[in-house]
DNA sequence: GAATTGACGTTCT
DNA sequence: AAGAACGCCAATT
């Protein structure tokens, strides 16, 4: 059975996000053909955490560590994502537009 | 079973 | 232009 499910189709992008590269939530949905459902994307990050999905890589459109506040540690995503080269400021990814990585563009 | 919330983004006013 | 409301699908209460 094809799992085509919304969640199943996020979890397969995220996992597709390069190293050291970052993408937004809209860009996914968008990518899903579903850009008012960037909802939906952060709903399936937060069951990331049984998946191998790196939810790090995945920030909202304004580059902010939204999501930060679900991982384990408080700096966690900042500090993986610094980990990869990302600078990140006041949870906010410097030059996010830099490390931006669009599905719907690059993994065309 | 129904109502509300949720890692956001777009669209209308 | 800025602010407020809505929309998407699923899960939780």
């Amino acid at each position: 059975m094809e799992e085509t499910n919304f969640f199943e189709k996020v979890y397969e992008v995220a996992r597709l996000i390069p190293y050291g590269r970052v993408t937004s939530y809209g860009a996914i949905a968008k990518y899903l053909g579903a850009a008012r459902s960037a909802r939906m994307v952060g709903w399936a990050m937060n069951n990331s955490g049984a998946k191998d999905v790196p939810a790090h890589r995945v920030v909202n459109r304004v580059g902010m560590l939204t999501g930060k506040q679900h991982f384990d540690g408080t700096n966690l995503m900042q500090q993986l994502l610094e980990n990869e080269g990302i600078k990140v400021k006041d949870n906010q990814i410097q030059d996010f537009q830099k490390y931006f990585w669009d599905p719907a563009k690059e993994l065309l």
